[in-house]
DNA sequence: ACAGCTTAGTTCATAGCCTTAATCGTGGCG
DNA sequence: CGCCACGATTAAGGCTATGAACTAAGCTGT
């Protein structure tokens, strides 16, 4: 129940998004088809899309003969009409990426994190540096960015200042989108990575086409993206989708986070391993850190093994199957590095699992597959913050002069760039 | 990402709404502070408000003087301009209401239901007897009628037809929307009776003022409404909000639903007094019903009911940790027949645990309640729902000429009318 | 009693938007 | 070269909200 009065003007902007919108998502079209699909007058489609040719933001991608006729002519968005800057904010590192309008990645930028709580300024003087290094690289003038989006671990308040809190980061109410935005005018966005990472499956990988859709992921954490009406849910205060620390096993396993039976203490990967380790008399998998572990388990065939997978499996199933029932998606997409690991193996019988768990008719709406797109796309998740506002807005006039982007605090770190 | 074109006439039907919406909820308000609110002109205001007069749609409420200048006239929406009915096709009778515009029950009509699965057909037959019968009762017009709004258990899908599959009536795939438009020309609203109880709460009870909150509800069964920035979540295929069949307690208890561990199978009414009757040897509580035998272990003193009580209270807030996890809502809004009296003895300490089991930012951003309504509120939340077309639409013109009302296959029995 | 002030609400000219209908542009066909 | 088919543009018209000027209604002080 929206309490916002409508004015002439914005009647423009939202037939100029919703013309933009399908011009990005269905690849070049004419303008014939356009008013097919909008439903919009030609004469409004022809006078929308002139002004957006006019500012450069729409171009001629083609001539379409028909038999007998004045040949179409197909419209696509400016792929160089601006840029996207997507970074990750990840625990060993920071990956900065630049792509343009049609999500192409153009350069990319990678900065070691070697602390475990890295200090917010240093966070920002990175981002802020590779900012610089990846629009540098692609020989492509900073005033033409049009965003910048940051993914970070922990929940993200959307007021304007992005308040993160991050556990494992050990940030506390730390304000960095109003951080960023005191060293550049460039927009900025940030969002926790699980959901940029669903964002960028639902438009290019496992979810494209789905309106509604649950993206599990499952690491050494266990989150979820939950996508409604093509739009991610926050909730109240944007940390919905805290999958991992519901209670599966009433008065269970305890977890990392102090409680008892929470999911993620049974299928994160840590949970995983620790129970083999007990299944295993006490000696662990082999191997290194955790992900190289859990492959020598899914590789090993002991009773042990199978059993503590097969049990994984169970839980993962019953967590899935919660997931349908609370939320009726039309797709659950499993992601996540042990996630993807545990599909690739037990697809069939997680399927199997979830449909045991789960009430029948919402199991039969809802399709249950893997991520498609690799751990990169948490940043190119994150570079699809500012095009949702630039398609929400119907394109906006890019800021007229030079575009500030201050990297006075020096990162301590050359940047290794390819 | 909506696709769909604004016309100019959008833009009055956008702007007849907001001022609607506020007038109907913030009480009798004046022209002025309709435009300081809504932010429309004064002219806007005037004109967009005297159609709506003119229409019979909004009245004059009265007079505030003020010093020294022209008296502000204040408005209110008309109550007699139209009428809503709502209905609560429950397992044992159906009852029908007429309510006005300000939400005033006018007159009741309720229909017993004898057996355990009843035709769909007589159902209808009822709902539509019933719709004649309060209109005639209050002495109403049925042209003035807005919309029936129906309440049903089950899920109900959102097409044309409203699909109802309902395993406690033994409906499965029944078109009740499209039963009732057939023998009506009333506009027809069939939803799940969670959702308008939790409908009802949200704008009269213990939701008011909160966008993002979930209405638990626990009673033989045990199901959750969730409404997210002010709207019913529904899912996919409109059953989202399955919670009594998430797996709380894995390789739990058997549940009614043929699965294990299930909350409902802990808390559920059946689950609480099937738990008391093992840990009592056997020996089932007193009372007729299930809950007057709720009522009973719930007064008696014994360790044996201290004992299942607690850990019912333990399942509880587990369960509502999880949804504050998942859904991250601003306000839990505990109801239900058996959630009311567990929450009128226990809330401090289901507050207790659920603060044990949910991530600590979310439970900080939520707060506990109870329901304030009856379970009569179940017909109050059907009404509202041609009460919310009303104001989305900014007001309709009601349907000329005489409605048709067939009520051809007279149900077998007379309704207790009061 | 009446001018002067204050606040509420209305009227009117204007700019902006989309739509329908007519017109222009471009190519194929006979 | 005339005709036709289809795409795109231009022109005329109907709605909408807005701001400025204007009217309405009551109070205050002389």
């Amino acid at each position: 129940m929206d309490v916002r009065r409508t004015t002439v003007r914005d009647m423009r902007r939202a037939n100029r998004a919703v013309l933009l919108t399908r011009i990005w998502l269905d690849g070049p079209l004419s303008r014939h088809e356009l008013g097919q699909s909008t439903a919009l007058s030609l004469a409004s489609v022809s006078n929308l899309v002139g002004e957006m040719i006019g500012e450069g933001l729409v171009e001629v991608a083609g001539l379409v003969e028909s038999d007998g006729g004045r040949p179409r002519v197909l419209l696509r968005v400016a792929p160089g009409y601006g840029y996207l800057v997507g970074a990750d904010v990840g625990e060993t590192r920071i990956q900065v990426e630049l792509f343009d309008l049609t999500m192409t990645a153009l350069a990319k930028a990678e900065y070691p994190l070697d602390v475990a709580a890295p200090d917010p300024g240093q966070v920002v003087a990175h981002l802020l540096h590779g900012l610089i290094a990846v629009t540098e690289q692609a020989g492509v003038d900073p005033g033409t960015v049009l965003g910048l989006g940051v993914a970070v671990s922990g929940t993200v308040e959307r007021a304007a200042d992005a308040v993160v809190h991050a556990q494992t980061l050990g940030w506390e109410g730390v304000p960095l989108g109003a951080m960023l935005g005191a060293g550049t005018d460039i927009p900025v966005h940030v969002d926790n990575g699980a959901k940029t990472l669903g964002q960028a499956e639902m438009w290019f990988g496992a979810g494209r086409g789905a309106r509604h859709a649950v993206v599990a992921l499952v690491g050494s954490g266990v989150g979820a993206a939950v996508i409604t009406d093509g739009v991610s849910y926050r909730g109240a205060h944007s940390s919905a989708g805290e999958w991992g620390h519901t209670t599966i096993a009433y008065a269970g396993r305890r977890c990392r986070c102090g409680n008892h039976g929470c999911l993620e203490a049974y299928v994160g990967a840590e949970g995983i391993l620790d129970r083999y380790r007990q299944a295993n008399r006490g000696r662990p998998a082999a191997g290194g850190d955790e992900e190289s572990a859990l492959g020598e388990l899914l590789r090993s065939e002991t009773k042990t093994a199978e059993a503590v997978l097969d049990e994984t499996v169970g839980y993962l199933g019953a967590g899935v199957a919660n997931l349908i029932n609370l939320f009726n998606p039309e797709r659950v997409v499993l992601g996540g590095w042990a996630g993807l690991a545990l599909g690739e193996r037990f697809l069939p019988r997680i399927r199997e699992v979830t449909a045991r768990h789960a009430l029948r008719q919402p199991y039969a709406q809802a399709s249950i597959e893997l991520c498609q797109l690799g751990p990169d796309a948490v940043a190119m998740g994150a570079a699809t913050l500012p095009m949702v506002r630039l398609l929400r807005d119907g394109g906006v006039p890019r800021s007229a002069g030079a575009v500030r982007v201050d990297a006075l605090p020096r990162p301590g770190r050359r940047p290794r760039t390819r």
